[in-house]
DNA sequence: CTGTTAGCGCCTTCAT
DNA sequence: ATGAAGGCGCTAACAG
């Protein structure tokens, strides 16, 4: 039923080779001959099989992209940085949630890799030894996006989240405060979630200010963690004068637990968050935060995975990207 | 280089035809057989080639999903829908941004063939002649989701957005409203734009109040707009007392500009959202809002294509999910 | 229950 | 510049 390459040869006259060939861009076709081809190929309404020329030429022009969660506000962004370098060249990316579990995450890059995809696009929490495994046992390119594994063994585009929870914290520490509370992520998560708690703590101790582990608590990243966990900072002796929270929505949770108890934020309690998501623009005080560009992420991952899948020359397989504190009015100016 | 069924077929000492029915969980093998090869499947690391299984078969197991962007937090819900639900059946997703242009709309409804999917799932504003053209010559199925064609011509899930834009704006008046202005969304969008409108005036002329120019204000679904539109009906010698906005962005929009201007919501004025994405539980007050259920759309628009791509019997191919109004705190309780 | 044999639609040398 | 021919790895009758 399908019109064929072959149907395509038959009715313009020419061999299926030269069929290909026009098809594909290829320069030696003489113009008369391409012409009649092209004529052909409009006449049948000819549309070239993917598939078949994937087995054929054993490249797919695809990429199996596992993001944990694609309705979350912060990859949903990375997502589109990816698809559209992606689309860029050419390639087509098939979209796996692995909502992080290391089970599934496997067997999505097992699937991915049976779907013969020229590249994969990984973003998780842990990197571990099985995912190195799976991941490094096969000749397909990988980049890790938005995570790094302990070694730097895969090639991966993020930001230094040791620092960028150094900055966050050091930025209240300027402003004078000296209790400053922190609303972690998952500390089993170890850059969003350890590394930027780690940032805090040597940015106390630097400050000569020291850890108090009452002013610390895990949250789970949504708005509800950061709305209780605060809360129950307030019901302190002493509660804290600045909150940094290891991303905007539990920020802004944070926020509202200050205003509903009848506080004022930055008046009485200055919050920064992490990340900046497009909703830190969407509430009151609007939330000073740690950008992290998520689109760029995506975007420089994709475009170093068209490299590796190009077989072209990298510099640096471990790239960090810059971050920077956007100051809005959930903190007050900087003291002189 | 890589292990084929042949070489699994050899290692077992058994033919490529018995390979292929274990690989496949064909049970007219013997259990001994059975075990054998799938002891030499162990044994060389064999992974099946889905894309020589898709030339050979004429099935792909994977569908095309093309969607305006995937970085909106209205869409990336939709997606997730969509995804579980493949994933439950087994089909992985090339997911494709079309930024609702379209002659991208087309060319990637082309690629995507190309790709041979085994369905296509299209998410976007306005379904004109050329989209059907394209859709409806080919054999491969299509689901339209939160969105429909006019004359119904293709399979699709949504809801009512007449009657959605209806229910707000009656809400409004219920509560004794005589001034209720509405931000729309653009209205060369026939459903979310035109249909919500549409509704808002029925309402209105319904009650005996009847349509004001200048209570009517397009936006562009983006908080900005919803900000800076509310700001100009504030202006007005006799501004609104309630406000429907198409979006729940731009109704979150509304309420800031509201509270800029030093007044109350819902004391002063009252909003009404549409869509309830997650953000309404996150601004101060939540905002009241009409619940499309973005993910169950996306979940029965596959799950309706799952059908399709296999067969089966669909009673209705036009199916409209309910909606309904989930009161918060951006509006008062109704009026006894 | 198992093996044989054709393709699936295209790319890609290798000749010409 | 063009054609012929051999796969790519697998499924699907069809025999047996």
């Amino acid at each position: 039923m399908p019109v064929t390459i072959y149907d395509v040869a038959r009715e313009a006259g020419v061999s299926m080779a030269t069929v290909s060939r026009v098809v594909n861009g290829n320069p030696n076709v003489k113009p008369l001959t391409r012409k009649k081809v092209l004529a052909a190929i409009e006449r049948l309404g000819y549309r070239p099989n993917a598939v078949a020329r994937g087995l054929a030429s054993k490249k797919t022009t695809t990429v199996g992209v596992i993001i944990p969660d694609i309705s979350s506000l912060f990859f949903s962004e990375l997502a589109r940085g990816i698809e559209d370098i992606a689309t860029m060249y050419k390639y087509n990316i098939i979209l796996c949630n692995s909502d992080q579990r290391m089970e599934k995450e496997l067997q999505l890059i097992n699937t991915l890799l049976e779907k013969q995809v020229d590249g994969l696009l990984f973003m998780g929490a842990e990197i571990k030894e099985d995912h190195l495994q799976a991941l490094t046992s096969t000749s397909v390119p990988t980049v890790l996006a938005a995570t790094r594994d302990a070694d730097n063994v895969l090639p991966s585009v993020s930001i230094d989240h040791y620092q960028s929870g150094y900055d966050a914290t050091e930025a209240l520490v300027q402003r004078g405060h000296k209790r400053i509370a922190m609303i972690t992520g998952p500390l089993n998560d170890p850059l969003s979630g350890l590394m930027r708690f780690e940032g805090y703590k040597k940015a106390l101790i630097d400050a000569g200010i020291g850890l108090v582990d009452e002013l610390v608590a895990t949250g789970n990243l949504f708005y509800e963690s950061g709305l209780s966990l605060t809360k129950q900072f307030l019901q302190l002796p002493e509660p804290p004068t600045a909150i940094f929270a290891a991303n905007d929505e539990m920020a802004i949770g944070a926020i509202h637990a200050i205003q509903d108890s009848g506080l004022n934020v930055p008046g009485d309690i200055e919050v920064i968050g992490h990340d900046n998501i497009r909703l830190v623009e969407m509430v009151r005080p609007r939330l000073t935060s740690v950008v992290q560009p998520m689109y760029d992420i995506g975007a420089v991952a994709m475009r170093l995975l068209t490299k590796y899948m190009n077989n072209e020359h990298v510099e640096e397989h471990v790239v960090l990207l810059p971050h920077r504190i956007e100051y809005r009015e959930s903190t007050r100016p900087e003291e002189a």
